[in-house]
RNA sequence: GCCGAUGUAGCUCAGCUGGCCAGAGCAGCUGAUUUGUAAUCAGCUGGUCGGGGGUUCGAAUCCCUCCAUCGGCUCCA
């Protein structure tokens, strides 16, 4: 007998040999229908798989993530059951469960795969699915496992198996499927019900761009026909949120090909969203002690080579400006850092003048590669709601809190109600990589910490991915889709200062290094007006809307009416415009409606006799008669809300 | 940059097994209408069918090439 805990802390017996499944049906049946697969002693097993040892166990259903990769992982293997079934002799890369779904890179030789051949293979799955297959877990010797794949001629499992230990190499046989594997999966196909797949994309074999390219199938499969239906509403909506197709409904930008690809044009809508934004982080900004500063847009080749971005980057970048003296090279700038560098040694500083913290909203240029361009979440040119700190070691823990008060103040002020924060640690096994001393990384790394504890943030702790130069908290949210998005970062930066030789005098009257601290709440203006235009579905908060009222006057009698609305509006400092076609009221709001713009103001008679407006909020419907007084408080109190 | 797909009016799309002057709806313009909570009616304008080259008596339609966009890959100071 062997003593099995389970997550609540109870302990139960069982004979030696029993499997997590039939677990699960001794404790209820119902349960043991849902078991997608289990932890054992913190490792993920198939649910089939005898336990021969104590053991503490958890079982995964469709509503663990840990149960969804399983479904995903088997889902894949069934995918390439169902492809090398209809395609004898493909050749299989690695297909792992990721997010959401599934992909398998495939190396199909002649046959090239189209979008038209997807619905055959997902046909082909859903047989096989029906078909009950289990999944054989077999250990295999190393030089077994080599000549299964050399005799199947399958080199990128060969090339796997190579870098695998012998005793530790799983297959798993599922129909007339045999895949190098470590699992686990599915008790039986039959779990996979429904199934999509979405994309076919070409992956370089481990993604390395000199090797080999191989077609790359995208899927996702539910356990229920309605989650899969679900799914593709929630990507319809996805599609409808698109702030590129939303950025040229409501005007915010453009591109054009005579201008450049990844080069936005801001239409005015679109410029005075994002006016307002930088007006909002100003304002907070010059309340936390920031100043300005404003840098040129390029910058001598020699800056970027002190800084070390030239070294790194200057051959991925655009081509250096040159002038009518030879030799002399300038470069657009790709970062505001190392020109709020010199700005900070254009004169000594004492370290009574810590922290300083010149802030710009700098663009910056980069050369991304073509096919990595995308609406405003990639482009060329962008701009950077940027900011450098200055400050000595001990001070970095208390200019985080500050930071953070800020990118908190913009997230509620946007209604961004759910967001993660990271913090990225460096490598402990790997300390030589990072510039920096070894004791000031600790009390970075420490400070960092401490802080978020103390804002109650419940950051996540990912060690080995800092920069190299500094340890960083960054921040993600997530829309009103559940999609996840990177923003604000705030991150430690040793580097700089030493190639720049910053100091300051310290009390001691002896030269001291500063701790350089960048920080962007926003990220960049272009990425976080797409993603907010995604999160509000082009709604955006009352304050940020380009209009915030339109008044539609309800014949052309009325259009003087109209006016006196207007103007009271605009002294009240609401933004609103008269819709003075000729339409019938319905057709104003319609397109009113259409825009997006918060609040339509209907004018007629008994408006114009009694001086008020009939109030339509958009997406709601009428709001009933107000006052001018009333709807300016209106308007008043629903933007003080946020911020 | 790489793989795959797509590219027809400002937008959404039809035409594309080669052949009547390349179409529709919306938007725009003009006129009529003076209107009460999601589309008033009529007329008009607008496209060298992404660019270039080729095949053909004839190309939006077939081929080549370049560009752009989309989905991924790689990268992201």
């Amino acid at each position: 007998m062997i003593n099995i805990t389970f997550p609540d802390g109870t302990v139960r017996q069982y004979e030696a040999g029993v499997n997590a499944l039939d677990i699960a049906k001794g404790i209820s049946e119902g349960l043991a229908r849902n078991v997608l697969s289990a932890s054992v002693n913190g490792q993920i097993w198939d649910a089939t798989r005898p336990l021969h040892h104590d053991a503490s166990i958890r079982l995964f259903t469709w509503n663990d993530s840990e149960g969804k990769a399983t479904m995903w992982h088997s889902s894949a293997h069934l995918m390439a059951e169902a492809i090398e079934q209809l395609y004898p002799g493909v050749k299989f890369g690695i297909g792992p469960d990721i997010e959401n779904g599934f992909y398998y890179d495939i190396d199909t030789g002649e046959k090239v795969l189209t979008e038209a051949d997807l619905e055959q293979i997902e046909k082909r799955m859903l047989e096989l699915a029906r078909e009950k297959q289990t999944f054989k877990r077999v250990e295999v010797a190393k030089a077994d496992a080599i000549s299964f794949f050399r005799e199947k001629g399958d080199e990128y499992k060969l090339e796997l198996i190579d870098e695998l230990n012998d005793g530790e190499i799983t297959f798993y046989t599922s129909g007339t499927f045999t895949d190098l594997c470590r699992g686990p999966h599915l008790p039986d196909t039959s779990f996979i019900k429904a199934v999509k797949l979405t994309s076919l994309a070409g992956a370089y074999w481990r993604g390395d761009e000199k090797r080999k390219q191989l077609t790359r199938v995208y899927g996702i499969t539910f356990t229920k026909s309605k989650d899969l239906e679900e799914y593709l509403i929630l990507l319809e909506e996805a599609k409808k949120r698109d702030h590129r197709k939303l950025g040229r409904e409501l005007e915010l930008f453009t591109f054009s090909q005579r201008v450049g690809s990844g080069l936005p044009l801001w239409l005015p809508k679109g410029a005075q969203l994002r006016e307002r934004l930088e007006q909002f982080l100003k304002k907070v900004q010059k309340e936390a002690g920031y100043l300005p500063v404003i840098t040129p847009h390029i910058g001598n080749v020699n800056l970027y080579k002190t800084s070390g971005h030239y070294d790194k980057y200057g051959k991925d970048s655009f081509r250096p400006i040159t002038t009518p003296i030879p030799g002399e090279e300038f470069f657009l700038k790709p970062m505001n850092c190392p020109h709020h560098c010199e700005i900070f040694s254009a004169k000594p500083h004492s370290y009574k003048d810590l922290p300083i913290r010149y802030a710009e909203f700098g663009t910056v240029y980069r050369y991304e590669q073509s096919g990595e361009l995308h609406g405003l979440t990639r482009v060329r040119g962008f701009t950077q709601d940027d900011a450098h700190i200055f400050c000595t070691p001990d001070q970095i823990k208390t200019e985080f809190k500050g930071v953070i008060k800020i990118i908190m103040k913009i997230f509620k002020a946007l209604d961004f109600n759910e967001f993660i924060t990271q913090i990225s640690l460096r490598d402990p096994n790997n300390k030589e990589k990072y510039i920096g001393s070894d004791e000031n990384w600790e009390k970075a790394e420490r400070a960092i910490r401490e802080v978020a504890e103390e804002e109650g943030l419940n950051a996540i702790l990912v060690e080995g991915e800092a920069a190299f130069y500094g340890p960083k908290m960054d921040f993600m949210v997530k829309d009103a889709l559940g999609r996840k998005w990177q923003l604000g970062t705030i991150q430690v930066d040793y580097n700089l200062p030493e190639r720049f030789d910053l100091n300051y005098i310290g009390a001691d009257n002896e030269k001291h290094r500063p701790v350089m601290i960048h920080r962007a709440p926003f990220g960049s203006m272009e990425r976080f007006v797409a993603v907010l235009v995604e999160h509000c579905a082009g709604k955006f908060p009352l304050w940020l809307s380009p209009e915030q009222a339109i008044i539609l006057p309800i014949s052309e009698k009325y259009h003087n009416y109209a006016q006196n609305v207007l103007q009271y509006l605009n002294n009240s400092d609401i933004r609103a415009l008269i819709d003075d076609r000729s339409e019938k009221a319905g057709r104003k709001i319609r397109d009113a409606e259409l825009k997006k713009i918060p609040f339509m103001l209907v004018v007629g008679e008994r408006e114009e006799a009694e001086g008020s407006v009939s109030v339509r909020k958009h997406g709601q419907g009428d709001l009933g008669t107000f006052s001018l007084e009333q709807f300016a408080e209106l308007i008043r109190a629903e933007v003080e809300k946020l911020m």
